[in-house]
DNA sequence: GCCGTTTTCGGCCCGACTGTTTTCAGTCG
């Protein structure tokens, strides 16, 4: 059983446990356990052999010796029992705002009952209302509950929100009453996906700010509006929250509402060790002193002494003997322990890429011309572009056969020679990597271009080990450059094809291959929590638009913030790398 | 269930909000 399958039951156990009225903090040291086994760097496999699992931190005797036994057999009777004591539909119900496992459980125990469906209808009867804790009005928040998750319950691409998000903020800065926004939450830690949009207002007029918000006509409905918070739904269904508080508590709000919510939660515990509370008002010194001396490193040199000095996130983190910590590393993996010694990396930022590869033209499925993408490059300031259209077994994206990409080869290097674009072009491919692991060419043109992206585009239903094999097969040939869209996955529709990702991560270090990261809003793939592992490897990253038309450049933008999230520096991604030094690099491979 | 120069018990992050209560439990972010 695979370590990510293996974190999955523990957090379905959290959740049962949680249904079945269990201590709150068993629950929580299931979740707990499930989360530290995701974020540790090595295998199961070596963890075990090593006997090294009890040792992290969260997992415990008991965890560890379930953790051995899923590892080993693929299966838990502790859980296997569990889940047969819980009917399914029960831990659909937990998704329903309002709704605990508490609440679940009384639902249950009460009535019977199992099922969305039959909460509906007993919601519809009245029953619900009769059932001690709850009343007329939880009944109906739980009816339309179900009907919003139903309507409005999707999750929105990052790449969609942000576009939603700026001229708020920038309308929102453009209002006489206010010092201070930011957007907050998920969008603001470039998570792939996000739920919903906050934004953190410093102002000591909050009404006219508030009017202004629920006043706008992109609002749909407003859900709530008072004096610190207001919320609206748009007519996408996306929801909108406001918060504005007083310019003296606007860092702990923005740092509160950015979260993750369990970056927050080790960020209190720290916070106590050194005898304060923090809060998203602020921090209060307790009574009972530091909880733990020790750990208590002296105030940095030109930090606040008096939290009530704190104004920005910069001073948060400075107070509690941190470094600051960039918004998309706060996911309580790992970042406040770097933080604590000043371990962070220097991420890459935006304007590190110096050009990109994997680009499509008019010759296969982009929309295009070879000199129209050269064009868009020279806008962006780019030194170079790398060209890769498709290969003829994407018969469906018109991909090139040996003598149409031999002939692009030669129309690449006249373009170079012609002196149209300042961008340096790149003749690449992306071949597609066969259902066997072959590659789509012939390695007698594939020895002529500058690059070789492999992607896998058919096929996606082949089992772990067969699709893993495949793509090794692919890696470990000696034209391929770099690997493409690792897992295929389309964010919101589809799941990608069962590759080890782990196991491609030790192929490509072993043979020098580069890992892309897609930067098409849709993918994001090689996921954001790979690269840490990937680069510690000494895996090299791109940072690729898979773009099929001139404006599609610009996915590389969410590129970089994937890349920030993984914990990447410009040095690790080639295409910050200046035009000789890619030149030499590319030369080095042997073509 | 985890953790401990507080080590085998008794803690475990914080505060607001909501709805149901008549002082508080449950949920949420």
């Amino acid at each position: 059983m695979t370590k990510k399958e293996i974190v999955g039951i523990l957090e379905e156990i959290a959740v049962l446990l949680e249904i079945k009225g269990e201590n709150p903090f068993k629950v929580r040291a299931y979740q707990n356990g499930a989360r530290a086994l995701e974020t540790v760097e090595d295998k199961v496999a070596d963890l075990i052999e090593s006997d090294r699992l009890d040792k992290i931190r969260g997992v415990g005797d008991a965890l560890a010796k379930k953790i051995v036994t899923l590892h080993e057999t693929g299966s838990l009777e502790y859980h296997d029992s569990l889940k047969a004591s819980v009917p399914p539909g029960l831990l659909e119900m937990l998704e329903i705002p309002g709704l605990g496992g508490k609440k679940v459980k009384a639902i249950y125990g009460k009535l019977g009952v199992t099922s969305i469906e039959e909460l509906t209808a007993a919601c519809e009867a009245g029953k619900v209302a009769d059932l001690p804790g709850f009343g007329p009005k939880s009944q109906t928040r739980i009816l339309e509950g179900i009907h919003n998750r139903e309507v409005y319950g999707k999750r929105h691409l990052w790449w969609h929100a942000r576009e939603v998000a700026e001229p708020i903020l920038e309308g929102l800065r453009g209002l006489p009453e206010v010092e201070r926004a930011e957007h907050a939450g998920s969008l603001r830690r470039s998570r792939e996906t996000v739920g919903d949009l906050d934004f953190i207002v410093a102002s000591d007029e909050p009404q006219p700010v508030m009017d202004w918000f629920t006043g706008q006509g992109w609002v749909g409905e407003v859900t709530a509006k008072g004096e610190t918070k207001s919320s609206v739904r748009m007519e996408s269904g996306l929801q909108v929250d406001l918060r504005v508080v007083p310019s003296n508590q606007f860092a702990f709000a923005l740092h509160h509402f950015t979260g993750s919510k369990e970056h927050n939660v080790s960020m209190r515990q720290r916070a106590l060790g050194r005898g304060y509370s923090l809060s998203e008002w602020g921090l209060t010194e307790v009574e009972e002193g530091p909880r733990d001396p020790e750990a208590v490193s002296p105030i940095r040199e030109g930090s606040p002494c008096d939290p009530a000095e704190i104004r920005t996130e910069e001073a948060l983190f400075d107070f509690l003997g941190m470094e600051y910590v960039p918004p998309e590393l706060r996911e309580d993996m790992g970042e406040i322990e770097s933080a604590e010694s000043d371990g962070l990396p220097e991420l890459i930022r935006p304007g590190d890429l110096r050009g990109a590869f994997h680009n499509h033209t008019t010759a296969s499925d982009g929309s295009s011309t070879m000199a129209e993408m050269a064009e868009a490059a020279d806008a962006l300031g780019w030194e170079y572009l790398g060209i890769a259209d498709h290969s003829k077994a994407s018969f469906q994206a018109n991909g090139l056969d040996e003598a149409r990409l031999e002939k692009q080869i030669t129309t690449i290097r006249e373009f170079n020679e012609s002196g149209q674009a300042n961008a340096r072009l790149f003749a690449g491919v992306e071949c597609d990597i066969l259902p066997d692991g072959r590659l789509d060419l012939a390695e007698s043109v594939l020895e002529q271009l500058d690059y070789v992206v492999v992607s896998i585009h058919s096929s996606f239903t082949q089992s772990t080990d067969v699709v893993t094999q495949r793509m090794i097969r692919a890696i470990e040939h000696p034209c391929t450059t770099m690997v493409g869209h690792l897992t295929g996955r389309i964010l919101l529709q589809r799941e990608g094809y069962a590759v080890d990702v782990l196991r491609v991560i030790d192929a490509a270090a072993a043979n020098g291959v580069i890992i892309e990261l897609n930067a098409n809003p849709y993918r994001l793939d090689m996921d954001w929590r790979y690269w840490r592992r990937a680069v510690g490897k000494g895996v090299l990253c791109s940072i690729n638009p898979d773009a099929h038309e001139a404006v599609h450049l610009s996915f590389v933008d969410a590129g970089v913030r994937i890349a920030r999230k993984g914990w990447l520096t410009a040095g690790q991604v080639l295409n910050t790398w200046p035009l000789d030094r890619v030149e030499g690099y590319l030369a080095g491979r042997g073509r």
